[in-house]
DNA sequence: AATGGAATTGACAGCGCTGCCAACAGCGAC
DNA sequence: GTCGCTGTTGGCAGCGCTGTCAATTCCATT
């Protein structure tokens, strides 16, 4: 148990060729012939033999390490965990097997020196890249921070044009739009929708989605049918409230988000109002309060994991020697069909 | 942007004193005179020095990073991405002010090598400390692992004697009777309970709890009034259809955790049975869900942050040459009183 | 003023690895 | 047989910091 643990001297002397040449075969770097690869690789077999990272790390100048950043979820009321749970995942799929480190670094945009803290923080790391999540990916401290560190970053959001390299994101206007058609194949004919946040890029891209929908769907739009929300269940609750006062109320409404959809559903309920029976109810992100709500919401589901693989994979690609050409990668979202959509009542 | 950040031999030039002592005043070494230090703070504010961690690591042999170990949230179809952010939070909030790393490990217990791979892992990170969190902290093949690689570590769980040097727990089985007296005080004479997963410890706990409660109250406890569940939402709604068909039905459910207590409501909802006014319903965890269900649920709130914050704690204050005193420190859970409990129907 | 012990500071050798460059081997072309 | 090339290997100097231990200073006593 207390035995020391062995060194690269250990395997090269085992293996009877110089530290070098161990580092060359542990690093994958090329010209190193077969035979002698595998006296090597034996000989790392033999030692249990793992890299000290940190002086891989010291001598090569570069941590072999992704860093997250996402915005902090505490700050929000927003249950906004699973999808930071998710992102982590994705993260972590590419970097385990590449060796990598995943630091998480929440930060809330709110507080005035998030960017000067980031840019300290990451900066003494010198990771070997920086996953910027959105919503952050459109907040301008945060961004000229990890722009600063001089660090190889992707984004992951659903815009684009915020002057990245490389950005990963997801088709968020087409299967927003693809949501309303189907909407409005079940008959509905006064599809609702609730606008989120503007400042979270996806969100108004979600609007242009719902109106070219319509329009494919040969539907008018109509202002009295978008609602203004913030993303959060009571501002979905006050929004619900608002379209099924109408005097034409929606027979469809389609949130932004889950959140607000969720808080459709709780409106719903204290009015008698039926879902989906009377009233079809569809969200935006498939968190997993989505599946659980009664009944369970259909929504979009956002490719968040693999998203945040790729973007780790990228970085990671970079740092061994291999950047990928600077670019826009799309994932495209799927949407889910539950129990919360139906025909429009009295309908076709 | 590009210029070299500043080393430690950069201060010490400036300062007009040794490498050495600038590590002293780095490290907040004893005996190192005031004046010396303001002269060294002095130099590493100008430069904006800071340490770079990875040296730092390789001269001490110890990465100033703590490793969160807990059970990988996409093996389970329960919504525990809640439980781990908080979890995360707490411990960052720990590490963060410390200048420690956190570096989360979620693991798959089902999987056959997940030990073999997290001392593989954590061996070649020597980190300062580990945290296991709940249910992992009752998982044999994982505490076996990491008392393998050496290092220091917390258990973040519920119960005592896992042969841990030190343990950071909540009231489980206190607070489960607490609610069980706050069930009987709203003058509820048949209170049923919810078990779960018995190989997650805090749920026997809680059963524990159930039963001192109800003792407590001077009600009588009733086999049939026990039903087993496994976490799940699903074994929620089947538990709930199960007791509510007694012939003398509960009118108050306690469910080991809140999932299952969803799912009691769910099958409330079904069933046209209102909630809290035919029905009383608590759950424990307070998932971000409880909030959200309508009715929002009565519950228990771990004090998940503050353990993990206390747990990563004691390993930084390890790390830094003061261990705590073996031991179990427990923090109290609160109930939060929402919609989902009331008095008994007709009663008082 | 001399003395002993504690407080304070510095010198220096690594930690385990990679980057750079030199050394050398193998091989076809002349 | 020699030249010049590519392919392969090793030597060595750090990377920026801490641990050890020796050197020096300080201060209260005698």
């Amino acid at each position: 148990m207390a035995k020391r643990r062995a060194t690269i001297g250990d395997v090269a002397t085992l293996a009877g060729v110089s530290i070098k040449t161990v580092s060359r075969v542990v690093n994958r770097e090329p010209n190193v012939r077969a035979a002698t690869q595998e006296k090597v690789e034996g000989a790392i077999a033999e030692l249990k033999y793992h890299p000290n990272p940190s002086a891989r790390n010291l001598a090569s100048h570069r941590a072999r390490m992704i860093v997250l950043v996402y915005d902090d979820p505490s700050a929000y009321e927003a249950p906004s965990a699973g999808y930071i749970i998710k992102m982590q995942e994705g993260a972590l799929r590419a970097c385990r097997p590449a060796g990598f480190e995943l630091l998480i670094y929440p930060c809330n945009v709110r507080d005035a020196d998030v960017g000067a803290q980031l840019q300290e923080r990451i900066g003494q790391l010198v990771p070997s890249g920086i996953v910027v999540a959105a919503p952050l990916s459109n907040a301008k401290s945060i961004l000229d921070s990890v722009k600063a560190t001089d660090t190889p970053y992707v984004l992951l959001s659903t815009g684009n044009g915020n002057g990245a390299r490389f950005e990963v994101a997801t088709n968020d206007r087409e299967i927003s739009a693809e949501m309303t058609r189907h909407l409005a194949s079940l008959g509905h004919q006064r599809i609702a929708f609730i606008n989120g946040d503007p400042s979270h890029k996806a969100v108004s891209n979600r609007l242009t989605g719902y109106t070219d929908g319509l329009e494919q769907s040969g539907l008018p739009f109509a202002q009295e049918l978008v609602a203004d929300g913030d993303n959060s269940i009571g501002s979905g609750e006050a929004c619900a409230e608002q379209l099924l006062s109408l005097e034409q109320p929606p027979t469809a409404i389609f949130a932004a988000n889950d959140d607000m959809a969720a808080g459709v559903i709780r409106v719903a309920a204290r009015k008698g109002i039926r879902v989906p029976e009377d009233l079809s109810v569809a969200g935006c992100d498939d968190i997993t309060l989505a599946k659980i709500v009664f009944p369970s919401l259909t929504t979009i589901r956002q490719p968040l994991r693999a998203m945040a693989e790729a973007a780790s994979n990228a970085l990671i690609d970079g740092a061994r020697g291999t950047p990928r050409d600077p670019g826009l990668e799309t994932i495209p979202a799927t949407i889910e069909f539950r129990d919360s959509t139906g025909p429009v009542p009295g309908g076709a």
